[in-house]
DNA sequence: TGTATTCCTATTGTATACAAATAGGTCAAC
DNA sequence: GTTGACCTATTTGTATACAATAGGAATACA
């Protein structure tokens, strides 16, 4: 990654990021250059690059004559999800607990401290992201360059699928919000104390947490329809 | 992937591509936009957008004002190599078995005629190209996104530190190319018949005669050693 | 002779002008 | 009323000119 922080090409694409994983701008969304152009400042040319460096990390998908779209979401992703995450974020949470340094550790702690004020506040926004950046941080822990490569691309998903079910009111939801915030704390422990093995484990309790969100707060939306998308948008 | 065939730019790509799976263009070595450009009769804009794709892909590492360079490879790619291949070959092998087309099956068929054909030939390059053609196409079937972002990086490295070893003149190293090649057909077989288990064995099997070989070729070049470098090329 | 500074050159990064392709709408024919 | 062709406007793709940066050579100085 190239880009130094504090430039126009840079802030449009890390605020490309986040308005991709907070669902902002939504899946299979058009990104049309020269409407970026004007907002971040700058030419076509860097701009494009920034959208073909997202496309290489998943986050947008490009298309021949025919622009740039933020990468859909359907129900075959999910599929893939479902069966890609738990190997996933079991080997690289074991990885995580064998490799981390100190300043890792300090670090998702700090993250971990934003994620609850987050929870706290309400912020859906806030959550997401908040929750994004600890598990993006479990991923540099484990240090594998391969590995990596679909894990970041699985939390792209993750995080947009999370939005959903972090606006939530229900006893239940918030219920399952707080269980997630504890695991966490677990995960760190395990990760301080070196416990590959219980570490592990927690990444599937976690996904297994997750999962049955994704089953109630999802699923009920429908199969048929792409996922991401305000109702209202699907007929457009 | 939006380059479409027969034109400059996508032969750019595709060459850029097999001369650094076949080592032709060795890990780490300089691409000069200037030269690429001559190379291929393209101008910057698309060329720089072949080496942004090919960045994406892990073929190449882009440094800011510093141009591009082909991916590294050292004894920590080594590492993580060693760790992740075992977990994703056999996913993916499973996986294949579960979703193969027919028309992929054909597919591999034909590839894995060009691949013994290159092996009886001693093509070097050629057996490390459609060999990794196999293994590509394996990940195809297996059909998942996110699982094939890993899969395809570790291919590139894999076929990269074949190189090494199917230059082999050894009674012992035929004989574990001719192994090998006859689990490709053991392969072909389990996918044709579903039988995902034994994919996933055949895989795993696949992987410690590949592991094998790496230790008994690459490894006595040195550990300090960067992997596919000439050795006259190292302390330049 | 060694070191630091300045300038120069080679190379990358960005902006813009131009070419090609696509999508949408109008009009005509059936 | 529907279908099809054509034209136009919009959007993407490419080339090139210009700006900024990095690395090395030459020079000044200790």
């Amino acid at each position: 990654m190239p880009t130094p922080r504090g430039t126009a090409k840079s802030d449009a694409y890390e605020d490309l990021k986040r308005s991709i994983l907070t669902l902002e701008r939504g899946p299979s969304s058009a990104l049309e250059e020269a409407e970026l152009c004007d907002l971040y400042g700058l030419s076509r040319t860097p701009l494009r690059e920034v959208l073909q460096q997202l496309a290489g990390e998943g986050y947008v998908t490009l298309q021949l004559n025919r622009g740039a779209r933020v990468s859909d979401m359907t129900h075959y992703t999910l599929r893939d999800f479902f069966l890609a995450a738990p190997l996933m974020y079991s080997a690289i949470m074991r990885l995580a607990a064998q490799n981390a340094t100190s300043e890792q550790i300090d670090e998702i702690k700090s993250i971990q401290d934003s994620f609850r004020a987050a929870l706290a506040s309400g912020d859906v926004v806030e959550c997401a992201l908040t929750n994004d950046q600890f598990h993006r941080i479990t991923g540099h822990m484990a240090g594998n360059r391969y590995l990596l490569a679909s894990f970041d691309r699985l939390l792209i998903d993750h995080t947009r699928i999370a939005m959903t079910f972090f606006r939530t009111n229900t006893v239940a939801g918030r219920g399952r919000l707080d269980h997630a915030c504890r695991q966490h704390d677990e995960m760190v422990t395990a990760i301080e104390s070196g416990d590959d093995e219980r570490a592990a484990k927690l990444a599937l309790e976690h996904w297994a947490l997750s999962r049955d969100q994704i089953e109630s707060f999802v699923m009920p939306i429908g199969i048929e329809a792409p996922l991401g998308v305000p109702l209202s948008q699907k007929f457009a």
